[in-house]
Parts: structure tokens; C-alpha cells; sequence
DNA sequence: CGCCCCCTTGAGCCGGGTCAATTTGGGTGG
DNA sequence: CCACCCAAATTGACCCGGCTCAAGGGGGCG
């Protein structure tokens, strides 16, 4: 576990902390509300219907996505979960869905469970909470937008853009994406063997290395055939501009 | 404006209110800090980056789109908004960002402002409106989900989807859905040639009617062609569970 | 040291895109 | 009431990116 803390650490630009990372300042009061931890391991579920009506889940450290698997065997991928986001999704609340949403970690993970009420309570007391929670909704709202738009665009710059927004999520200094391309596929929507090709491309261009790892050696090339502009994931304007305080 | 108004009347299941009918309870207080109001005509702008942040715009009437509009002259739907719908998007505050991000009017609709001060005082006095703003938020995402996950179908059931979708939110009994086969392509993300000749399928299942506006002959047809369950869309589970009050 | 994922590559097909006309119906001014 | 206009709807021809099917490789972990 050691090591997967140091994989993803600093998950965030400008982050204090090792494990949580993203937005700690203004996530601290929902992590005093974090009374148990759990260790969960790559390919488990994380949080599914069953759970969600009782507690809250926050990624404290590791790697998950939101996904829903499909009748058919696929498996939609909608967004990766870095440590410090909460793995709450109203769209998991429908057990007798066919689709089933659900959090799956990608790496040995840990989180942190909230308990409604207590949530409910802060609240109450602090009202700027559910401030930040409305807007930790809207940037999830804003990186699906930012997918269907990608989503009509051939597979290089799409996979490029995905790639992107990852080393951004994971800090300043990363490097290397810790997805195989299995993930990949199934969050851009492409077939495994076509996004195979794309990295093929890729590393042809000299914006990937030779192994088997996702390793960005251009970054710069590569958001330029992503066309990458990185402000949608950035929330520290709203932040300033509604001035929030906690406390 | 009088028959507008007929035409977007009920616009959700179980509404109150001719004019604002989605979830008219919870907003109530919302509408309370409406202080301005405005109309404004078929393909104006609602909002963008100019306006947001200043203050939060409300659709009281009418039928709006959030899109962008690409550089090469393509514009992306992301949804659709019926009256009691908040225009407001993280996504619309980067005005330096290439994508433009916009709400624009796709009928004659009727729209109100609310001060950001205004807002924020309330959710101080009422720390659950901070709750419901983030609920809205999370149907947003769960209907951006939605769509990504259509995004990979065949053109046929996306169509039918977004039809279906539409449908819903227009409330029991509609049976026209008021938008073109320009802004159903946009939605979707297909080409209008391509749209078109969905259409021309649907009719000839006699899915819809064969004129030229969307008309719905066969619902329960259309909602076996996109497999759709409409429980994305409903919010009132959460409500529940959560037992919002609002005073 | 062997097994199971995962990665890789080739061949052939097809849904949907693009380009380019043409039609249609509603709105408008004379 | 009619001729005209224009956005939207329609249709045909052709092309191509990405999918499917199928068959190897390779390396990390038990």
C-alpha cells in the first residue's frame, strides 16, 4: 500500500496533503464526518445500489471509476474517481434499473463512509457544505459534457483527451496513466482492438514510450492533438467567485 | 404567448402549476427570489458566459437548450430545459474557453433572475436549499449519463430515446415533441441527413405520424425501440429519502 | 514454470458521414 | 388571393473510420 500511496499522491495540482488531495480545504468538514474506513481491493465494488441510501463514500486514496455493465457484457465507464472525490451519484439509486451503476475501484483503494444523518447535520450547521456539494456535482456534470463532446470526435484525439484530463486529475509531474487500455476503451467507447491501434499511433508519434504502461513522454503534443483545455476540471474560480468559506 | 403557454403547460408529471411544473415544491423558494423577469424569442441566449455570475436564471416558461457551439460551425445539445429548470452550468464560465457554452431559447420562453446575493442569503437561512440545488445538479449528471450511454447505440433507438426523454419531462398525454430534426441531430449527435432518415423508419413503423412535426402515434412502440426507463429522470426517491424540507 | 490477462495484428464488413440536389410548407408582402 | 422566399425536410451516391471475428504474443504473479 505504500507504493499505492506514492502512485497517487498529489492527485491534484497544488495539493497539501499525500492522500487526500483534491479540494481538501474545502472537503475537510466532510472528512471530520468520515467515522469508518475501509480497504477495498482492485475489481471490488465500491458502492452500488445497496448501499448508497444509508451512507455517503468518499475515495480516500487509490483509483475508481463510476460505471454501469451492460446486459450484453459491456461495460460504459462515465468518470475516474481520484482521492478526495465522493462516490455519491443519485443515477446509482435504482436497483431494479437494468443498467447498474455502480463504483468499482481500479487499484487497491481506501474510503471513507459518511453516514447520512451526520452529513444532514453538518449541513444544517454549516450551510455553505451543501454549496460545495452542489458544485462538486456540477463538475462531475461538467467532465460528462466535456465526454459527449469528445465523444464525436475520431479516436486519436479522443483517447488523447481522456489521457489529459488523467494527468491532470493525478498532478503536476505525472507521467504515467495507471488505466490499461481496456479502461480506456470503455470510457472513450471505443473497441479494445481500434484503441489498441490509437496507441499504437501514439507511441509512433512519440507522445507515448515503447511500454506497456500508458507513459507520456510529449506532453504537450499530446493535448495538442487532444485540444485539450484543462478549465473544465478547474473549480477554483467558482470557488473565489462565491466566495465560499467552511467556517 | 398565450397558446406558448398552453403548449408547455404541464410540463411534468404531477405538476401544479401551468407555468412551472417541475418539482414546483421544492423550487417554491427559488421562484421567491425572482425578482426580474424576461422574455425573450426563439434563438436568442439565454445565458453564457457574460451573464452567469452575476446572477442564476430560471426557466419559467418556454423550452430552452444547453449547447456550444464549435468553431467549425457544430453545435453540441447537451439537454433540453422545461420550465422550473435552473440555466445554470459550471461549464458556462470559462468566456476564454474556444467552445462557447450557452443556453439559447428554442421557443418563446419566459425566464427569471435571481441575484447571486439573494441565493446565498437564502441557503443560509435555509440550509437544505443547498440540498436541492445539489439534487438538481446530480439529475443533471444523471441525464448526461444517460446520454452517454445512448451515445453507442445505433442511430434508431438514440433517436427514439431522446424522443421518449422529451415525452417524459413534457408531462402525460404530450404527444408532439416541440423541437426539429436540426436540434434532435444536434442532441444526439447525428448527422441531419442521417436523422432524417430515422424519421422516415419511425413513420413507416408507424411510431409517428407522418407529419412533419414530431408527433408520437405509438409511445409504447417507441419506448420498447429504446429500451427507455424513465426513472433517471425522476427525482422523487431522493426527495423521500432524503426528506427535504424546505421550511 | 505455467497460466491467465492483456496486448497486438490482420482481414473484411457496414453504419453513418459527406456532398449535392430537390421538394415542401409556412410565412410575407403586394 | 397569389407569387415568392427560406428554412427545414428529403433523397441519392459514394466513402471511410471503427467494429467484429480470429489468431497469435508476452509478461507478471501464484
Amino acid at each position: 500500500m505504500q507504493q499505492q500511496y506514492a502512485a497517487t499522491a498529489g492527485a491534484w495540482p497544488a495539493s497539501r496533503s499525500p492522500r487526500i488531495a483534491h479540494n481538501e480545504i474545502d472537503r475537510n468538514p466532510l472528512l471530520d464526518l468520515v467515522k469508518i474506513r475501509e480497504r477495498v481491493s482492485r475489481g471490488e465494488t465500491i458502492v452500488d445500489s445497496t448501499r448508497t441510501d444509508k451512507q455517503i463514500t468518499v475515495l480516500l486514496d487509490g483509483l475508481a471509476c463510476m460505471s454501469t455493465l451492460h446486459k450484453d457484457g459491456s461495460r460504459q465507464i462515465y468518470t475516474f474517481h481520484h482521492p478526495g472525490d465522493l462516490l455519491v451519484s443519485q443515477g446509482m439509486r435504482y436497483p431494479n434499473s437494468i443498467d447498474h451503476i455502480q463504483v468499482q475501484a481500479l487499484s487497491k483503494s481506501l474510503v471513507g463512509l459518511i453516514e447520512r444523518n451526520d452529513l444532514e447535520q453538518a449541513i444544517q450547521r454549516r450551510p455553505a457544505l451543501g454549496q460545495v456539494l452542489w458544485r462538486a456535482a456540477m463538475v462531475e456534470a461538467s467532465i460528462l459534457r466535456q465526454r459527449l463532446i469528445t465523444a464525436r470526435w475520431p479516436a486519436l484525439p479522443r483517447v488523447a483527451h481522456l489521457l489529459c484530463e488523467q494527468l491532470t486529475r493525478l498532478g503536476v509531474g505525472s507521467v504515467v496513466v495507471p488505466l490499461n487500455q481496456i479502461e480506456v476503451s470503455d470510457a472513450v467507447g471505443l473497441s479494445v482492438v481500434h484503441t489498441n491501434r490509437v496507441f499504437k499511433d501514439l507511441r509512433q508519434l512519440g507522445v507515448l514510450s515503447q511500454s506497456r504502461r500508458i507513459e507520456v513522454l510529449d506532453e504537450k503534443r499530446l493535448r495538442e492533438l487532444a485540444s485539450f483545455d484543462g478549465r473544465y476540471l478547474d473549480v477554483s474560480d467558482i470557488l473565489s467567485r462565491w466566495e465560499l468559506r467552511i467556517e
